[in-house]
RNA sequence: GCCCCGCUAGCUCAGUGGAUAGAGCAUCUGUCUUCUAAACAGAGGGUCGGGGGUUCGAAUCCCUCGCGGGGCACCA
């Protein structure tokens, strides 16, 4: 029913730790989201631009756009560096320098690398951090493999930084952009700026001390993915705490021959907890929880990943998520992704219930026969999911598609509730005809539900 | 100081210039002998943060002020 003419398209996402953003797609064939730096777990925040970016590849795709979803892993800027040189000092026995990482897991890191690295101890650290390094986030990288396969998130790539060094693509960047104009030297450092914007400051490419910042590792990935890859668009998700970095990047691609309207840069808003005595509209607790910070895994654990992927897609991603832990976890009428859920549930019920009057049935459904208003508005409702589809698409706004979930849940609800009252108004009746063009209506209806679920990585229970 | 996001019902939020501003939750009242009550029907609840402006018409566009959140590195 939507087709469309497949372009190219890719999506890359970037989530971010200490990391920027959180996933990207480009057209013709790219998205990348949800890139968070690996040197940490998964916590609610990246959890939002995973979603987002998952599910604007899913709308994507559904409407024939070939999609490449890409996780881009930070191995060679200064987080990572520190991040390797205290799994270094724990291999040592020693604490981690300053400004490194001190968790637990960074011990267990270097227990895991003694075993799995021999004499790694024997090395200097000039020699042994960058294998530290690479083993460690190789590790980390598994782990938030595993957090989002429980989100239903798969990525085609997991495209390595330092694999951009290999190929020689940032310094290729720098040298275009330096025969551009767009580099100068300052204070021993290579600085990137456009000449001919006096407002945007000046962006260091090449540190001081000779080593580059992440701007060039994305000269680089920009031109991986422009150039190499040939992408037509290239999305990426951001926290909105990196929305400062979205001019330069802008200018970056720019300044590298490429549309700046090809790079399309979506940034969504924090998420917090509420919990507590909520239920009234009284306290509200917010669970930043000083010192303890809550794990995308710990609250997929509490709540599911159905209702986690339902409520992340809720909101607007300009809007500060306020995520309902105990609305989340209710198996109550209030909570909106058990409505849906039931109402695909109560479809294919009803369907299997006529299945043993089928032989009797026509095979052509009349639908003229449909005439009272609940039968109407489901029908109505069914109408409008191309437009929905539409906007999704044309706007990148996944949100748009729980709204739309809930208005034919209702409706579908209604129907069926009309056969609960009154008997003569239930899909399976002794008339054959209506029976057939009230079942062609369920069928449509729990089709467009399964399709709309799916788009938003939830499931559609055939029973609950 | 500069930049970004938000401010709509008690709470959480939809609503990209067009009819009387919507939904969920919460509150109150009804409905199961059933193809699934995880459902349905109904009620109350609004200066769309304040003030200007543009327009035949503004929650929506412009200006301004306020409040909340997030940014302004040779970190990402």
């Amino acid at each position: 029913m939507l087709r469309r003419r497949p372009r190219r398209w890719a999506a890359t996402s970037t989530s971010a730790l200490p990391t920027r953003g959180s996933g990207a797609l480009s057209a013709g064939s790219t998205p990348e989201f949800a890139s968070i730096n690996p040197p940490g777990p998964l916590h609610i925040a990246h959890g939002r631009g995973t979603i987002l970016g998952d599910s604007i590849c899913r709308v994507l795709e559904f409407t024939g756009h070939a999609v490449q979803r890409e996780y881009y892993v930070n191995s060679d800027n200064t987080q990572t560096r520190k991040f390797g040189a205290s799994v270094y000092a724990r291999l040592h026995g020693e604490e981690p320098p300053e400004g490194g990482y001190t968790g637990d897991y960074v011990t267990e890191l270097a227990e895991m690398a003694h075993h799995d690295l021999p004499d790694i101890e024997k090395l200097s650290e000039e020699e042994a951090e960058p294998k530290l390094r690479m083993y460690a986030l190789a590790k980390m990288v598994e782990q938030i493999k595993a957090t989002v396969a429980r989100l239903g998130v798969r990525y085609d790539e997991w495209f390595w930084e330092n694999k951009l060094w290999e190929a020689g693509l940032p310094q290729k960047g720098i040298e275009r952009l330096r025969a551009a104009g767009y580099l100068k030297e300052k204070d021993g450092a290579l600085w990137f700026g456009d000449p001919a914007d006096q407002e945007e400051e000046d962006r260091v490419v090449i540190r001081s001390n000779g080593q580059p910042t992440y701007f060039a590792s994305d000269l680089g990935y920009l031109l991986s993915r422009f150039e190499q890859r040939g992408y037509q668009r290239v999305i990426e998700v951001w926290g909105a705490d990196h929305h400062g970095y979205v001019p330069r990047m802008k200018s970056a691609i720019a300044a590298l021959g490429f549309d700046p309207e090809k790079l399309v840069i979506i940034l969504h808003q924090m998420v917090n907890l509420k919990e507590g005595a909520t239920r009234s509209g009284q306290k509200v607790k917010m669970s930043k929880r000083a010192g303890r910070f809550v794990t995308l895994d710990e609250l997929i654990d509490r709540v599911g990943s159905d209702a986690v992927r339902y409520f992340y897609l809720l909101r607007s991603p300009d809007t500060t998520i306020e995520f309902d832990l105990e609305l989340a976890v209710t198996q109550g009428n209030e909570n909106p992704v058990y409505y849906a859920q039931y109402a695909h549930a109560r479809l294919t019920n009803v369907e299997a219930a006529a299945s043993e009057h089928h032989a009797q049935l026509p095979v052509q459904a009349d639908v003229q026969l449909l005439v009272h208003p609940w039968e109407l508005d489901v029908a109505r409702q069914l109408a409008f999911w191309p437009d929905v589809v539409e906007d999704a698409t044309a706007m990148l706004e996944p949100h748009r598609i729980p709204y739309y979930v809930h208005d034919l849940a209702t409706a579908v609800h209604r129907f069926y509730h009309a056969g609960n009252a009154q008997s003569e108004h239930r899909v399976v009746v002794d008339d054959p005809k209506l029976t057939r063009a009230r079942l062609e209506l369920c069928r449509a209806a729990r089709h467009t539900l399964k399709t709309a679920l799916d788009l938003m990585g939830v499931s559609a229970p055939e029973r609950m």
